[in-house]
DNA sequence: CGGAAGTGTGAAAGCCCTTACTCGAGATCG
DNA sequence: CGATCTCGAGTAAGGGCTTTCACACTTCCG
């Protein structure tokens, strides 16, 4: 491997000559410049990385920590924003974490150490304070955060760090659009398939469910509520369930588009019919619940993909410094879809 | 930021035992182990990674390019190779070709300069050699990945370069089986639609395609032979292309699971029955193809989980240098499942 | 035409680590 | 008990790059 030294001297001039062409230094005489350039291609010459970084304190690397990349709702949103990264030259760091607050902690570390520039998280443990033990964790998260001392853009409603932006949806509302037009349509006994208990989406959503029953004078039935995962098969498990149990509501509200899936799947297997013995809502991407049979009554949210892009772009804003300010709240807006699974015929 | 400097100072020691001891060399008095340990913590130290690659050239980093990883298969083949990588402190790049040749040489760039370990590549241009054009594509291809120094592992038939492992499935007998059963369903009507001409796994597969339908007897028709993207939207556009243009087949190869899905949809939209007017077989995951309604009758391959992980773990031995010897093919089983967008009341 | 101001270049320091190599002290042996 | 060996710890030399600073050379103005 070629060094800086080695293209120097080939191009009879110093390091430092080298470095500013590299650099697109303006004040280069053009024809040492071009020197600079034809030695650089001869020799294949590749800047070491490593010891730019050792001195300019800057490695053009993100990190995304997210629960999972199987899920096409964050897969866009990876590629959303490696797509904004990369037209400024950024590269991206994946992480998995599962929702597991401990493994995100890790990464976070992990990050930390690697050196990233900046930092897209969906944080697995921030949620409303009034719940149990999210208190705490959330400090944590937020004093790793600021202890990593790199810009932070989090995909949730909430401020996980000082100074860090967020892009997301109301989630409360979102749950709460989707269970009021269920409760609008005259239901009564309308289950919550949903994710983790201690995920913050999760949470807020079922906020919104609660919120939309009481509004409709309808008592809560904590056996109508399942916690899960945002995956089909954990949706399909949940319907199951239900139906096993005797449980059968006449609706149910989706926690995201692939536990509606699921759901789907157990009806059609159980002989009901959609919408006609239970009706489904879910929250999610409004090209899935588009496209399945039948399709999905949805309270939208953007794409993955948006999301990605411009979490990427308020992160690189706060990297380069082109905005220093407070923590900015981007709050996307939602829309109910009304499709077959809730009013055929239409 | 402290420094291993500050770590020596407070421990009262030199700033090599400061390395040993992070390093988890033996030779330390467990005495002054203690004391580096407690002052790191103390000083919330964590090494400078753009430092330690300098010297050690190590990175722990491999650079992972796929299509891209909106497509469920990569996004698991990520999530696999992530895993892998992650038991052994490995961080993961990613980066999507979008199958674009020069994209991907532009990460090979990229990731070169940014001095990662190992690189996994799903080749947007190695194809048989038949091809016209692919044969230089694959050379330089294979010229870069060389001059790159790094280990390679390819989720690819086809040898990318020398050394570089492999892993895969036979693509062109994949699609050999998917046709061959449509055939001896009596179908003769039998169209392709496929992912991009230049995409090696699209090209062998057609060519599996084509295997099956000279043993059967049945001319090659171009007209029902469709390139476009994996993916669910053009799978949808392409079948409507053909039903538009009055060339329904009475049976579709769907080059992998999205694309099937697309033209399921397309088909159900002109009211057309599968599998009694149009069967349809596709390449794809045993799940996915498993959930749709009709379910689909489909060659599965591992799941992409597998892909990621084994490639990574290929990769890694040849990074710690457990393995140096020659290139390793290895070549996953694929299995035709009989589902009902084939053949009724099985 | 002398001095000030401006310009492009090079020398060298320093970023933070790892790792020979060196050295002193204690253990071992004849 | 002195010579040899071991072993743990420190010294210092880089690794490849950026950037400050000083310096030589032009250019410009009075």
């Amino acid at each position: 491997m070629a060094t800086i030294y080695d293209v120097s001297k080939r191009a009879g001039v110093s390091t430092a000559t080298v470095s500013r062409v590299l650099n697109n230094n303006p004040k280069v005489d053009p024809d040492l410049r071009e020197q600079v350039m034809l030695a650089v291609s001869q020799l294949r010459y590749v800047p070491n990385a490593s010891a730019r970084s050792l001195v300019t304190k800057q490695t053009y690397r993100v990190g995304l920590i997210i629960s999972d990349i199987t899920n096409p709702f964050f897969a866009e949103t990876a590629r959303g924003a490696q797509d904004a990264l990369d037209d400024r030259g950024y590269q991206l760091l994946l992480a998995n974490s599962d929702d597991q607050p401990q493994r995100e902690l890790r990464y976070l570390g992990t990050f930390a150490q690697a050196g990233v520039d900046g930092l897209l998280i969906e944080p697995a443990m921030t949620g409303p304070q009034s719940v149990a033990g999210q208190r705490s964790a959330q400090r944590k998260l937020a004093k790793e955060l600021e202890a990593l001392g790199v810009s932070v853009v989090s995909y949730s409603p909430h401020k996980v760090a000082i100074n860090a932006d967020s892009v997301g949806i109301d989630e409360e509302l979102a749950g709460f659009k989707a269970t009021d037009h269920l409760l609008n349509l005259g239901n009564r006994r309308v289950a919550l398939i949903n994710g983790p208990t201690q995920n913050p989406v999760g949470i807020e959503r079922a906020q919104g469910y609660r919120r939309a029953l009481e509004r409709h004078g309808v008592p809560f039935n904590p056996d109508l509520m399942i916690s899960t995962l945002f995956r089909q098969d954990e949706g399909y498990k949940a319907m199951r369930s239900l139906l096993e149990r005797g449980l059968a509501p006449t609706a149910v509200f989706a926690g995201d588009d692939q536990i509606a899936l699921g759901v789907l799947l157990a009806l059609e297997e159980a002989g009901l019919a959609v919408p006609r013995d239970v009706a489904i809502v879910c929250v999610g991407d409004a090209q899935v619940t588009a496209s399945s049979r039948p399709s999905l009554t949805s309270v939208t949210v953007p794409r993955g993909y948006e999301f990605g892009r411009l979490g990427a772009q308020l992160l690189l804003e706060r990297i380069s410094g082109g905005y220093t300010g407070a923590a900015r709240e981007v709050v996307l807006e939602t829309r109910l879809l009304i499709r077959d699974s809730t009013v055929t015929g239409i």
